[in-house]
DNA sequence: AGGTATTCACATGAAACTATTCTCTGAGTTAGG
DNA sequence: TAACTCAGAGAATAGTTTCATGTGAATACCTGT
C-alpha cells in the first residue's frame, strides 16, 4: 500500500515536472561568465577604454591601461567586451591583432610567471610542458613564436594583483621589457586590480611604463543594480515569474556590500533555482533570503570539503573554543590545535604555518580576525565565526566526520 | 597627575628546506646493416 | 651506426619550517607638583 502511494506519488511528481513551464528561459544569462550586448552604466568607461585602444586598429601600439575597482563593478566585463569587438573589427579588416584574456587567480593557469607565460604560448598554439622548463625558455618560445608573423598583441590580465603579491613584481618588469625585444610585433597590456592602491607598491619604473592609463570603477548604487537585474531577467526568465520587489530586494543585498553586481546576479540565479526546485510558478522575496543563505551555506561547505586536513583541523579546533567563548586568540587555537593533530595522528604545524591558515580561513570569509593589541596582554588576532549560527552545527558534524573524531 | 619606557603575545617577512612532478641530456645499450 | 633506454641534473611548485624582525597599547616606572 506505502510502495504504490509513493509510486504514485513519484510519478505524479515527475509528470507534474514535465508539464509545468520552466521559470527559467535561459539560464546562462545570469552567470557570471555572461557578456551582455549592452552593458548599463558603463559607457563612459567603455568610451575611455576605447579611445585608449583604438590606435591598435591602425597596428600603433595603445597605451598599457589598468582598470580598478572592487568586485563586482564590470572591470573585467568592460574589457573582455571591448577587446572583443577590437577582435571582431580586426578580423573584419583582415588586420593582424590577437586578443588574450587571463585571470591571473586562476589556480594552475597563470598564478605564477611560469604558467602566465606558457599559457600565453598555448594560446599561440604552441604546447608548452606544464614544468621542467627554466622560465627563461618558455619566454624565448613566446618571442619566436609571436616574431614569425608582425602582430599586435592585447592582453588583458585580471587580478592581476594576486599575481604580483603571489611571486612578486619581477614579472611586471620582464612583461615590459618584452616590447623591447620584439622587432616585428608588440604588446599592449590591460591590468585589472581589485586592490586601489596596487600600484603604489610597484616599482616605480614597471608603474610608470605599465600603469599609463587608469580608470576607477565605481560601484553600482542600488538603482543601478536594479536596472542591470532587470534588464538580465527579462531574457533570462519567463515573463512574469519575477515577483514584484524581488529585484529591489536582490539590489539591495548586493548594493549593501559594495555594489557587487555578480554577486546580485548570483542572488537572483539561485533564487530562482529554489524556486523552480520547489515548483513554485514565482519567484518572491522569501526566496532570495533562502538563496543568500543557500549561497553561503555551499561557498563554507565547499571550502571545507576542498581545503586540506590541516585547514580542517584549525577551523575544528576555532569550532571548539568559539562556541564556548564567543572570542577567541590565536594561542588558544593553537594549544586546542595541538590536541586535536594528537588525536586525530596528524604531525601539528609549527605556530607560524597556524597562523598563515587562520589569516586564509579569514579571507575565505568562513571567520573573522582581527588583529588587536591588548597592550600588555600583547598582540594577537580576535577570533569569532562569520557563520550564520543556523549552520554550524552542520559544519561542525562535517568537519568532524571527515577528521573521525 | 602626567609622561614615557617596557613588555607581552603574537603578527609579519624572508629565506631556506622538502617532496613531487616534469623535462632535457647524454651515456650506455641494442638491433640492424 | 642509428635508434632506444634510462639515470641523473635541473626546474617549477606547494607546503612548510626556521630565523628574524615588527608592533599597538596596557602597564610599570619615573618625575615633578
Amino acid at each position: 500500500m506505502d510502495d504504490k502511494n509513493y509510486e504514485n506519488k513519484l510519478e505524479s511528481f515527475f509528470e507534474g515536472y514535465l508539464k509545468k513551464e520552466p521559470l527559467f528561459i535561459n539560464k546562462k544569462i545570469l552567470q557570471s561568465n555572461y557578456t551582455p550586448e549592452i552593458i548599463l552604466h558603463r559607457e563612459e568607461q567603455i568610451n575611455q577604454i576605447a579611445e585608449v585602444l583604438a590606435p591598435s586598429l591602425r597596428m600603433e601600439k595603445p597605451s598599457n591601461l589598468f582598470l580598478f575597482g572592487k568586485t563586482g563593478t564590470g572591470k573585467s566585463l568592460v574589457a573582455i567586451y571591448t577587446i572583443n569587438k577590437i577582435s571582431i573589427i580586426a578580423k573584419k579588416n583582415n588586420l593582424p591583432i590577437k586578443v588574450f584574456y587571463l585571470n591571473c587567480k586562476l589556480k594552475r593557469v597563470a598564478d605564477t610567471e611560469y604558467r602566465l607565460i606558457s599559457q600565453l604560448c598555448r594560446e599561440l598554439g604552441v604546447e608548452v610542458p606544464a614544468t621542467g622548463l627554466p622560465t627563461d625558455e618558455v619566454y624565448k618560445i613566446f618571442i619566436r613564436e609571436i616574431e614569425q608573423t608582425k602582430t599586435l598583441l592585447l592582453i588583458v590580465l585580471d587580478e592581476i594583483d594576486q599575481l604580483v603579491r603571489k611571486t612578486g613584481d619581477e614579472i611586471l618588469y620582464n612583461l615590459t621589457r618584452l616590447n623591447s625585444e620584439l622587432k616585428e610585433s608588440q604588446i599592449a597590456f590591460i591590468g585589472i586590480s581589485n586592490d586601489l592602491v596596487f600600484t603604489d607598491s610597484l616599482d616605480p619604473r614597471v608603474k610608470s611604463s605599465l600603469s599609463e592609463e587608469e580608470f576607477v570603477f565605481p560601484p553600482y548604487d542600488a538603482i543601478q543594480l536594479q536596472e542591470i537585474l532587470r534588464e538580465r531577467a527579462k531574457m533570462a526568465f519567463r515573463e512574469k515569474v519575477v515577483d514584484e520587489g524581488v529585484i529591489e530586494k536582490c539590489a539591495a543585498y548586493a548594493a549593501r556590500e559594495h555594489g557587487d553586481a555578480r554577486r546580485a546576479l548570483e542572488l537572483l540565479r539561485v533564487a530562482g533555482e529554489i524556486a523552480e526546485r520547489k515548483n513554485e510558478t514565482k519567484i518572491a522575496t522569501k526566496h532570495i533570503d533562502m538563496a543568500e543563505a543557500k549561497i553561503e551555506k555551499d561557498k563554507i561547505l565547499d571550502i571545507i570539503t576542498t581545503q586540506p586536513k590541516q585547514f580542517k583541523i584549525t577551523l575544528y579546533s576555532i569550532l571548539e573554543s568559539e562556541g564556548k567563548t564567543g572570542r577567541v586568540r590565536t594561542g588558544e587555537i593553537y594549544e586546542k590545535y595541538k590536541e586535536n593533530c594528537k588525536s586525530c595522528f596528524v604531525k601539528p604545524l609549527t605556530q607560524r604555518r597556524v597562523s598563515d591558515i587562520i589569516a586564509e580561513l579569514d579571507m575565505l570569509g568562513i571567520i573573522n580576525a582581527k588583529v588587536i593589541s591588548k597592550g600588555r596582554g600583547g598582540r594577537t588576532r580576535e577570533i569569532c565565526l562569520a557563520v550564520p549560527a543556523i549552520n554550524i552545527p552542520k559544519i561542525f558534524n562535517c568537519l568532524k566526520e571527515g577528521l573521525n573524531l
